[in-house]
DNA sequence: ACCTGAACACCGTTCAAGT
DNA sequence: ACCTGAACACCGTTCAAGT
């Protein structure tokens, strides 16, 4: 589908052609396609290399390993997640309710759109820029409405916590759809065989549910670590 | 370290021993060590099969497919986490909230004793019996403690998103030591290359406040779907 | 029934050779 | 500088052969 490639391209022969035929961000792009369309295992040196018209070998000439490219891989999908709200947190507006909330609906609609990913981004930030753009805005933002900075360093990763938990275990969808797993076995599942079918209804109001419950607690919590009053935010 | 048998133990021959050398169980038992101990990728059929004194191919008399033995690696980790507390709840006792917690906690500290595969275990329940268990103590536990069955799916979905992805992305742990990663570039991560130091006693109390504040949130919940008062569990 | 070695179709990665 | 094919040390899995 992407292999085909014509002479004049190719600089009408073998070893350096005219005009590269790879950049770093068109491995890292087709890499994505080919995580979102047929999981993680698709994608080896000498499949990808296919899809972009070239052999194995290639790639190394643009990217040090594998493991760096997926970690690219991941690095543009984060840069997906949208953390502007955090921005105009401070001075008069202190809703960092609200902050969060549209970031973990953006964050969530992220990984959503890239499930076959989930794994790799869940593992934590690492050197990603976008993963530390992300931690750097949620962390400004709920300084700047007035969170102790200790407590936003907890805030921020405990919000990650079930954002990525939810992305990756689609709850629902890991139930077997076959009735007899759990007859006599699991005295409370009688009905686990119909989860798979309402998977997308289940994973998303569970999802809504533990974001504003945990939205509610941490609503209580910031009251009691700021006083009860609109303290500012502490120096560092 | 473990593949030293005696001619003995062989049956002094090759083909098949006197007794059997492998064993399922066996078999997943030295899979688990490997995994804590060098990770994932170190679990290779060859490399797995030497550590237990045979060839690769032995293993395929025992199981499947190497993914089927991953999955009763995690199987036997989720064997580890206690469910017996919401086998108390119904008729007088109905604090869900502590059952929840220590549900959590158990949860918690089985995953993170096995770090390695943590990934495998939060892609979903699948049909590993004890996956299912969890759920089904889970589910059953909040129903007789008066939740009505479709919130009573919704907290156990939303519970393990929450703890899952606390042990998959040791938050803290994940950014690089190295200062200058953040300098000009991040604003305000100006302290980010002391996280990793501090990571066990971040993630842990991420955790605790993070499971504080769902439960919190949750008390707010149950009240609401319960109108307030001490309802009897829906029936089926 | 349960193990073996040989073999198959793959991997990620290195490297000398080509332009 | 950027591509190639050949090669290395691996994979998971199948299978005929042995007891």
């Amino acid at each position: 589908m992407m292999g085909d490639r014509t002479a004049v391209d190719r600089g009408n022969a073998v070893a350096r052609p005219r005009r590269p035929l790879l950049s770093r961000d068109r491995i890292v792009a087709a890499a994505l396609v080919l995580v979102d369309a047929e999981g993680l295992d698709a994608v080896s040196t000498r499949r990808l290399a296919n899809e972009l018209g070239v052999s194995g070998p290639s790639l190394y000439n643009h990217v040090a390993t594998k493991e760096e490219l997926i970690d690219s891989v991941v690095d543009a999908v984060l840069g997906e997640v949208d953390t502007s709200m955090f921005a105009r947190l401070g001075g008069d507006d202190r809703d960092w309710r609200a902050a969060l909330a549209a970031w973990a609906e953006s964050y969530r609609a992220t990984l959503a759109a890239h499930p076959n990913i989930v794994p790799v981004v869940a593992q934590g930030p690492g050197r990603r820029p976008h993963a530390l753009r992300i931690a750097d805005g949620v962390f400004g933002g709920l300084v700047a409405a007035g969170w102790p900075r200790r407590e936003a360093t907890r805030v921020g990763a405990l919000m990650r916590y079930f954002v990525t938990g939810s992305a990756l275990g689609s709850f629902a969808g890991g139930f077997p759809d076959d009735a007899t797993v759990y007859e006599a076995n699991y005295s409370h599942l009688g009905q686990a065989h119909l989860l798979a079918a309402r998977q997308q209804e289940i994973n998303e109001s569970a999802f809504a549910v533990g974001l504003g419950a945990l939205l509610d607690g941490l609503e209580l919590r910031y009251r009691a670590v700021t006083s009860g009053g609109d303290a500012p935010a502490q120096v560092p």
